[in-house]
DNA sequence: CCCTGATCGATTGTGCACAACTCAATTGCA
DNA sequence: TGCAATTGAGTTGTGCACAATCGATCAGGG
């Protein structure tokens, strides 16, 4: 019998503890524009490539998320008339996400919105970054794993 | 127009994706026991605090979670025979969480489970025990934030 | 002792996550 | 060329998270 079952040592516990409190922090901000936090990943991946309109499964690989969690979600944006879904001329299985006016003009309203996040966690801007660089190699290391 | 709104740049992507990708390494080892992620924190609370049996909103002090995640959750474990619960004798309102015997058994068969996740994220120990620190940090941070 | 306000837990409703499955479109190979 | 295997998106079912609300219980002041 080790002391290692115990929750304050949990690096596990203290990164999921971590990822709903920064989610605590979106949720008034982006409340006020209508989105969930899942759909303001999908919102930066599609400002990320511009006209460049990616497909449902491109998404999915970007935020490591499944066509389970993505299509309801896009659903609920093209609802909201942020989004539309279209299939690809070329292989109908493909459904391309474009932006519509509405969802590009949403970008310009979000400027601040990093910022003011990063501020409420109290970290310096080095150790932002040093914590982002720890936390992606964390997740690539765990990704490559179940590759093999 | 910033170029902050890019999702690599993003801490909290970096979180939301590591959160995910460690609760995929529990995922099998606590299947094979029938528990899900937050199932298991539970247990660790519970195991921790021995005899001294919490409350459903201790419980929920400690992990961060309302009754509206605990309440549903603490009735799969009650079903599943390794906790029972019991409404305080002092107070009608208060219900108590006690580990069974089952429940109690189980810690043993978990003991590894700390040290094969850990493994699992290829940080060294030092590395953890930083990460661990910053992100109780955080979230300690943000929460102090919002009681004021 | 009664009333008022607070507290505790449970319930309801919405939106992720993820596994398992379905179905249509496409690909590759015999 | 024909057809089996693969791929892409969607659907279903389960289990969190969290807001809002409810009903029962308790505490404190009059």
């Amino acid at each position: 019998m080790t002391d290692d079952l115990v929750l304050r040592r949990q690096v596990c516990f203290a990164l999921y503890a971590a990822s709903r409190a920064l989610t605590d922090v979106y949720r008034p901000i982006l409340d006020a524009h209508g989105l969930t936090y899942p759909q303001y990943l999908v919102l930066l991946v599609l400002w990320e490539r511009g006209d460049d309109a990616p497909t449902v499964s491109e998404l999915g690989n970007r935020l490591r998320l499944d066509s389970g969690t993505l299509s309801p979600l896009l659903k609920r944006l093209e609802a909201a008339g942020l989004v539309a879904r279209t299939r690809a001329a070329r292989d109908e299985r493909r459904v391309e996400v474009h932006l519509t006016g509405a969802g590009r003009a949403l970008r310009e309203r979000m400027d601040a919105v990093p910022r003011r996040v990063a501020r409420a966690t109290g970290l310096t801007e080095a150790e932002l970054v040093a914590l982002r660089d720890t936390l992606t190699r964390v997740t690539e290391t765990i990704h490559r794993q179940k590759e093999q």
